[in-house]
DNA sequence: ATTAGCACTCATCACATGAGAGTGCTAACA
DNA sequence: TGTTAGCACTCTCATGTGATGAGTGCTAAT
């Protein structure tokens, strides 16, 4: 769409002094107020014009005759795409946020997690995080720890210092040096693959070396153990911070619509589905009201971030609030947020992969 | 208190009839529908007066001059314990408990966040899981499992399936024998033992015995991740589920209120302090209102049933609703439940303690 | 093309009014 | 003496009314 096409520079200039005081006031602007308060050097009445016709383009929309202007979804996409400016990120902001991210931290999902609550921290918003789906993530080391007689761990160690493990029960009489063979064994064959590669010929593969020596009572309950480890590395989880901060906008001061966005944000499963669709983006991806799928947030925002490692694994950070969002201030500082993430997690890799420490 | 002499069998009879009432309806309830619909055999005059000296007792109170009355906490807390009749747990409801908590579950957490889950369905209000802290949890296992040069994995087992590790380097050019030797030794002086028991003097015992063969830059990082998998351990964390029912109680249709609430519910830290004095008592607490110490909810009660490994290590699930809450139901359920939970811990124990499976 | 002026619209707020629920008090009753 | 009927009184809540004011669209003048 070439939307240059459709508006005047000043209309433009209108549209964007609309959005920026909705955006701060959360008030219907009239065109008295607009001529006043920002100097566009025009009067009311031309303002009133233009505003006509953006109406009539859809771009803002009255919520009843004899109020100001709101802006539409498609007056926001223009704002986000075109118009809007982009504020530097304050000082003390930056200072914070590298603060706290560059703090040693091995774990990637902890890394994200306090991202996520910094981002909802800073912005007033509420934010959403998505760790990785691990399906990719490659094995490092797989280990048969004895507890006691008749159990043993299973744990599996990948890169970035993802863990799993899961408890199993053994025949009682395995002795320590039979569970070191078949972890050994398990780690010759395992590490270096990643999570989709470990299928039934590799299995079958690694059995057969097995039969040899191992009893199949022994040999079952680890690949069970591994199967559990595995699937628990796969699934994500979602943390959310800052809910209440929703309240604090006056388009959830309706109960019912605050209960509405709290019941979504409790679905953590359908969350997961929606920011799902977010993760091949390298930038930031902003969705708009109904731009959303979800009936329920259709007038909010959500702003997604996503976070891959090396290419493979991927998760992401959220802020959701309503549509009438300081974009600016969330973009700013999810930017700021994802490029140390980004370089964060580049260093959790290289360090593992290159032992340079 | 000997509050049998304050109240006649029939102050007791009405105020019974008034706080049924009150809880299901939300509404002052007055001398005229009173005497209508619960068959007290006494006119409405009569009532009038009984609640007139209830009223200077403290147990009820008018919210204003031409209302209904409400009961105060005093009146719930008379209310819940000697009034209430508790009614039998529905059969659907106990076998939803039962499935749910009785699949094999190795792991003391899940299942505590499982039964909050279930508790927060069943009652419909809000319920918040806090897992045990593990001063006192005893140590099954220490694995010290190379990942790759430079990295090694702390892997600490401890009773109940409880399960913590950490990352740690160590030095480039360690044998993994020098590794397995480690394990054995650490294994053999901290199992047994519970995290309390590890002070200075087995610290110290362990560096004496490994000094010996092993490098100092090996041991420190060893002994270091040993305590961060401690500290793991020993934190508990909380889980909430069900937060928006909260807001389907009239009490919550004030945002300034809900906001409020939720807010007490972001503050984790707090909470845990909130549920700590809960700690000793065998059977369920119940905090009415005012009898809470945090301010914020003081129109809020508190019913919260607690649980322990062996004495030892303590858990606790709660639920949290407005003091017009049905206390029948909510306690009755969670009676249940904790039955259930204090069942399968024991099994857990037994589990792994006695190997018959 | 822009602007001043004006009639018109509609949400919002303050205020008044009436209905209804509930009370306390008094007097009659068993 | 305890219980009940009756009644005047109180206070909330819902409803309706009118004034206010912000904002618009249209027209005519610049």
């Amino acid at each position: 769409m070439f939307w240059t096409e459709d508006l005047s520079a000043r209309k433009r200039e209108i549209l964007r002094a609309i959005i920026d005081d909705y955006i701060n006031t959360a008030q219907p602007v009239g065109s008295r107020l607009l001529a006043k308060k920002h100097s566009l050097g025009l009067s009311s009445a031309t303002i009133r014009n233009e505003m006509a016709d953006l109406e009539e383009l859809g771009y803002i929309a009255q919520p009843h005759t004899s109020a100001g202007r709101v802006p539409s979804d498609k007056g926001y996409r223009v704002y986000v795409d075109h118009l809007m400016q982009l504020t530097e990120i304050s000082i003390e902001e930056a200072k914070l946020i590298k603060d706290e991210l560059q703090e040693k931290i091995f774990e990637l999902n902890k890394l994200i997690m306090k991202a996520s609550k910094l981002v909802s921290n800073i912005t007033g918003y509420t934010s959403i995080a998505v760790t990785p789906q691990m399906k990719k993530i490659i094995i490092k080391a797989v280990q048969v720890v004895p507890i006691e007689k008749g159990r043993a761990l299973i744990v599996l160690v990948a890169e970035a210092g993802v863990v799993q493990n899961d408890i199993i029960q053994i025949p009682q009489n395995v002795e320590p040096e039979m569970l070191i063979r078949i972890s050994n064994i398990f780690n010759e064959k395992l590490a270096g693959l990643n999570l989709e590669q470990i299928n039934l010929p590799v299995i079958q593969d690694i059995q057969l070396e097995l039969d040899i020596g191992a009893k199949k009572e022994l040999i079952l309950p680890v690949l069970n153990g591994i199967v559990r480890c595995i699937e628990k590395m796969d699934t994500s989880e979602v943390y959310i911070n800052g809910t209440t901060n929703l309240l604090n906008y006056p388009e959830f001061n309706d109960l019912i619509r605050a209960k509405e966005l709290l019941e979504v944000l409790e679905q953590t499963e359908s969350l997961k589905d929606m920011l799902k669709n977010a993760l091949s983006s390298k930038s930031l991806r902003v969705k708009i009201g109904t731009e959303n799928d979800n009936e329920r947030i259709k007038n909010c925002s959500l702003i997604t971030g996503t976070y891959t490692l090396g290419n493979m694994t991927q998760g992401s950070i959220s802020v959701i609030g309503p549509t009438r969002m300081d974009y600016g201030k969330v973009i700013t500082s999810m930017q700021y947020v994802k490029r140390l993430i980004d370089k964060e997690i580049e260093k959790i890799l290289t360090d593992i992969r290159k032992d340079d420490s």
